[in-house]
DNA sequence: CATGTTCATGGAAACGATTCCATCATGCTT
DNA sequence: AAGCATGATGGAATCGTTTCCATGAACATG
């Protein structure tokens, strides 16, 4: 802070009201205080232009106020969008939202845990990286936690969209096109949507290739790199589910590298619905999330804690555009 | 705060260590110490998991760590990028980020600034959303303001992407390509741009026309309703420039749904680069801007504040794809 | 009239960390 | 030996707000 003029602070507001501090908070809080005398510090507020400083009243109430949010990436739409349903509902509330990114890697997170403890940022919403552990700190530090995307503890309420469900239809929908060659490409930490994949097949009576399940990191890269070795090594393949809107993304790109055609060589659903995914030729089929909801909510439930730990589970919805086609 | 454990307290680590809480403070804090006081104190840290209170720190020193972050949009790839870079550049100095979203609109940065001045948030980078006279309340209450992307104080040091070169060279790469009849498709705030791009006109000798510059606002409808009422009205137009990867996915978006091609009947180019420009067919073509440096380089600024305002301008760059043929 | 309740008010304490300033010990220089 | 400088240390004050608790006034009830 440079050494501008000094900060009109409350003792300034109750000299010039001629009223104690304590009775310029309650008037500013909502106390109790006569008519007459809510005139006079309102309006000696708005002469002096006072601001009443967050410092001193997080200190006193133990608390920052505001919401803590870490997410995985924020240049990945999805969790742009959870953000920014978590921003919308923050805003109505008045609450100033501080974000971390993660880049999904649980050591980075148990840091940035850390700090939101050393600014005792009692409300956090999370999308979390690592098995849960992690977050045993923040718990007892008495934080109220939610997570979003991903439950990873039975204690901690969340927001997650229906992978289960999306899957199974992504799966289902693709069986009936007369697939039997289906590819699950995945991000770390997907073992919900991966274990959906393979039990709707064997709910199907379709024999599960664990070969045809393939994990990528978080980086562009090794998604490109995953996608271009399974359209290379698994001409078989007639169908590929990604776990998200990166994996679609690089396999978009390694099948036009590859001379690969989407839909009459290789039928493609993409998990997450972006803007772009009608911008592609073709069109993508998409499972929709509902990422600006699933924020939104989270964000609600944890302005409102109180409530014993429960999870929301919102509905995705499959968008048949143009990427899938008939078994070849 | 919910009743937890009471949290363990500098006091308490002064008892545990056998000194005063002076002397842990500068412990801590890389102070003066005989290594084997040092020693105690660091023991006695970590036996009790000691976490200094950024509350009590914050009030005293009468601010808050971490920088401010303001941008229109966080599900826009560009100021995601922008943040990401932010956020990358404040992590290696352990500095959180507090990210507000203004959705353009200048009362909602104002209100934001004023959060920002209550929480002593000294260092601050904005993509500003009016004309720089709402950031006046902040400068007098001296927070360390950066502006990115876009300079609307001379006062205020900034790191923008070069504008008018890029605009230039696209302008100069349509003309180049036969095109007369080309449209700006802007987004309130980039008068820049604009400018860049009737200057360009007028020194290659084309009469610019008023018509063919058309402003959109900041949602995806408006951007959509802009461009699809160009193609519609303006069936002389042979090319488009778009000022935002927003305003070129309406574009895209309304071309296919209004059977105009691309580029065989209308050429495009689209200002900033995104990774499904690629994936577009006919991928695009685009002038690249460094997002994320942009974003880097900002907070490095404002970490490192101290110098008198300047504006670092980082280069953008023409990416020629296949959406631009030569005039019909 | 006496007692109890409610509302309004204000001084002081509290919050946890940093920093100021005084003090002491030690070492060096004249 | 005396004076000065430096490093180490700790008690107390500081920061700005909220909240506790005591007090007084007004009103209602028995």
């Amino acid at each position: 802070m440079n050494m501008a003029q000094r900060r009109t602070t409350i003792k300034d507001v109750a000299e010039a009201a001629g009223v104690g501090v304590a009775t310029v908070s309650r008037v500013l809080s909502g106390g109790s205080a006569s008519a007459e005398t809510r005139e006079r510090v309102l309006a000696a507020t708005a002469r002096l232009d006072y601001r009443p400083s967050a410092l001193g009243r997080n200190l006193r109430q133990q608390r920052s106020g505001g919401i803590g949010l870490l997410v995985p990436d924020i240049t990945d739409s999805f969790y742009a969008r959870l953000a920014d349903g978590v921003l919308s509902c923050a805003r109505s509330y008045g609450e100033p939202v501080t974000i971390g990114v993660t880049g999904d890697d649980p050591e980075r997170e148990a840091e940035l845990i850390g700090t939101l403890i050393e600014q005792s940022m009692d409300r956090v919403i999370a999308v979390p990286s690592g098995d849960g552990e992690t977050w045993a700190p923040a718990l007892r530090a008495g934080l109220n936690v939610v997570f979003a995307d991903r439950q990873v503890r039975d204690d901690v309420p969340g927001v997650v969209a229906d992978d289960r469900a999306g899957v199974r239809t992504a799966v289902e929908y693709l069986v009936a096109l007369g697939h039997k060659k289906i590819a699950f490409l995945a991000r770390h930490g997907q073992s919900q949507r991966v274990a959906a994949f393979t039990d709707t097949l064997a709910s199907l009576g379709l024999p599960a290739d664990p070969e045809l399940v393939v994990h990528a990191r978080a980086s562009r890269d090794s998604a490109y790199a995953a996608a271009a070795g399974l359209l290379q090594h698994r001409a078989d393949l007639t169908a590929v589910l990604t776990g998200g809107n990166m994996l679609g993304e690089a396999t978009v790109l390694a099948a036009r590298e590859l001379h690969v055609r989407i839909p009459r060589d290789v039928s493609l659903i993409m998990f997450d619905d972006v803007p772009w995914a009608e911008l592609c030729s073709p069109p993508l089929t998409v499972i929709a999330q509902p990422a600006q909801d699933v924020g939104y909510r989270a964000a609600e439930l944890v302005l409102r804690q109180g409530r014993r730990p429960r999870t929301v589970t919102l509905p995705t919805e499959l968008i048949v555009r143009a990427s899938c086609g008939p078994r070849r």
